[in-house]
DNA sequence: CAAGATACCAAGCAAGCGCTTGGTTTGTAA
DNA sequence: TTACAAACCAAGCGCTTGCTTGGTATCTTG
């Protein structure tokens, strides 16, 4: 199943919203200004000028400001959690399984999504306590994928460390590369996948 | 030269404020607040109640709420650039002074100035454009550092991956550690700091 | 002790914020 | 064509924000 038919699946089941439809264009104009000026620079007004309506009318489609954000989270982690453990099950070896995990977790924090995992990363905070918890829930059932292969690697002794703490390096280290990895800098995603893998010294 | 040492000299040339001092003292809070709650979120009238004074009394201090953040990072940068540098003088072997960095960062993350550095790494933002190249250009001194280290080890065949990119991905998987690490969860920093080596697969 | 600088308070202003309200337009389906 | 709901607008309310102002204590120094 390739990356096209998950994403119309998950929209058939409403479970991410049709970025052609008015909700899902929202959310994506929204995770942009969230990850440019941040969700608290960002007022109702710049949302609704975003895709052209009135700063009141936006509260017809979402009860708050603070939904939009949640929505724009919760979306992002249901669609990549599909996408992970795709791309984990079409890898053969455990280290082609992580080889895979680090290149699809690249592709969301640098592609098509990068803007709402850019808003995962660092507007955490701004949610409140109780989207919070929920965002968790699932964000616990993708870790899990990665912890899997990990662990499996750790037991083999591919990898010399912890599981738990390997995932979390790696969870800092590919989401840092929002910051400085650029796709015109003379090195794609295949040769930063290989890179990463090289730092953790696990062949191929 | 010990830590504690450094940071007197540091206090004696005006680069750093004295925490005892009124003016270091809101520092120390701001950071506090500016890592809980946000910089959007924390007003002026917060960061006042915090050292006990009014708000408007603040502006006798600061000429703006932004430049108590610009202040925060850059006394943090000033620090830790002379912190790291007193770590790698005193290892010997390139692996040694590898570790000492990693150890050296993980403390700054992790320890007395752990909230300052949070705020280094999640409030970029909220600086304007003519701060954030002056926190930038003092960024690149501190870089310099782990750089020269890195590049060491990569020309020995230590680590396997470009300097560049590994760095990179170990600013992003130490600062990372701030949303996970609890120093009473059965890990000390010494630990910590062998894991990450071991990650590497760079042995001592 | 005098006098200037430093540190602070009490009050409040102008602007911007999230969100509400009452009413109008647009789409849909019988 | 009619009836109803969904989508939107225009206006603005109540509140909070960063910051200013004019004045008063407190400290420092000759």
């Amino acid at each position: 199943m390739n990356q096209d038919t998950i994403l119309k699946t998950l929209i058939a089941d409403n479970v991410v919203s049709d970025p052609a439809s008015a909700r899902g264009r929202l959310l994506k104009e929204a995770a942009k200004l969230f990850r440019d000026k941040g969700y608290e620079r960002t007022t109702v007004r710049d949302l609704a000028a975003a895709v052209g309506i009135q700063s009141g009318s936006l509260f017809h489609h979402f009860r708050s400001k603070e939904d939009i954000l949640k929505a724009v989270m919760v979306e992002t982690i249901q669609l990549n959690t599909a996408l992970m453990r795709a791309a984990v099950e079409a890898a053969d070896s455990h280290e082609d399984k992580l080889r895979a995990l680090i290149r699809a977790e690249l592709e969301s924090v640098l592609g098509q999504t990068g803007e709402a995992m850019a808003v995962l990363v660092f507007e955490w905070r701004s949610l409140s306590d109780g989207a919070q918890a929920e965002v968790l829930a699932l964000r616990d059932i993708y870790e899990q994928l990665w912890l899997d292969v990990l662990a499996t690697l750790a037991e083999a002794g591919t990898i010399k460390a912890d599981a738990f703490v390997v995932r979390r390096l790696l969870t800092g280290a590919l989401s840092w590369t929002i910051t400085w990895y650029r796709p015109d800098g003379g090195m794609d995603l295949a040769e930063l996948t290989d890179q990463v893998m090289l730092t953790l010294a696990v062949s191929h």
